[in-house]
DNA sequence: TGGTACATGTAACATGTTACATGATTAG
DNA sequence: CTAATCATGTAACATGTTACATGTACCA
């Protein structure tokens, strides 16, 4: 079979898996609460990914549970070609952050839209910074070997955030304030 | 023809084009250099926006000069275009970064081998850290109402990246250095 | 005269997004 | 009893990636 590669989203359901069965709905949201904050995958994706999955072998679905629930248990196949993923040298980030191509391209845009959109996206970062540091605040619920590692990404959120936040209320007024009442 | 909104990855195209004429090279070149610290695009990508936006009427192929080069202009169509784009509340940041994948999956990734990855990556981002201050430091040479907007961008690459290398440098050494000498 | 940077482009495929369709269960 | 949330899934399409093919001009 020598399946090709997994992709980083396959592996991280994977990763997910090594702890126990799981249906596609959580891990959505396992994927959303623990790797959403550098890892972005929807749920239509993890469908597709574990039905190709099974397809393998990586995975194998169980009996189908209450409301239809449809749980998924990792392989050995699977566990494999999780590992060997992981010994293969993770790419570089992509961002992709369209904020900031209105602010490059902020000549052509007018002058309140793009303070307002300034606003809008402080906003949300000052949220999500909230959030992060109401998780590092709360007790460790996981598994005790994963404290150090879901430390670790928590402690990126949070200086990630900060520094976003730092740098919107850097940024000069004729920018973030341009028509101060 | 009431075309579909421009994607994120178009709208820069043309954005790069109000200043002038530019050919698909020129666009890789600009994009890499101007945006690519916060936006992902490919050389195969440019190309095939460019023959789509021909085609739509959003841009203008000219004569072929040395080389072979193709320019484009961006038509009066393409500003409208654009300018719908900016009018629009930018969606929200991508991140993608895959060695917090590792990280996050430390547990089943051998140590010494996440050490090592993290290693590398803390080098690509003191790299990149470097060039920004570089830049920061070099004489501004674009035009001059582009000023504010370049040098918020560029200050968002010095905030992130700084505050990357400081995430790094903050780590257990359980993760960044299990096996000292 | 040979390597590097310039320059354009296509093909094939993988991945990501959006929208929809369907139904079960729970809480108020 | 009804709205919200849980839950699975598909289809269609847009976007992104990788690999290849082709050739030009510069410069050491």
């Amino acid at each position: 079979m020598t399946t090709r590669p997994l992709n980083a989203t396959a592996a991280s359901l994977l990763g997910f898996l090594h702890d126990g069965p799981m249906t596609g709905w959580d891990l959505v949201v396992a994927a959303e609460k623990r790797i959403g904050g550098f890892w972005s995958l929807t749920q239509s994706q993890v469908y597709r990914e574990l039905t190709a999955m099974a397809a393998a072998g990586l995975v194998e679905a169980g009996e189908r549970g209450r409301r239809d629930r449809k749980p998924y248990a990792i392989t050995d196949a699977g566990r494999s070609a999780f590992a060997q993923w992981a010994a293969r040298e993770p790419g570089h980030e992509v961002i992709r952050f369209p904020l900031l191509l209105s602010v490059m391209f902020g000549k052509h845009v007018p002058a309140e839209r793009l303070a307002d959109f300034v606003a809008v996206h402080r906003d949300r970062h000052a949220d999500r910074l909230a959030d992060y540091e109401g998780r590092r605040a709360s007790p460790w619920d996981g598994a005790p070997e994963d404290e150090p590692y879901a430390r670790a990404t928590l402690e990126f959120g949070l200086a990630y955030e900060r520094a976003v936040l730092a740098w919107f209320d850097a940024l000069p007024r004729s920018i973030a304030d341009p028509t101060p009442a």
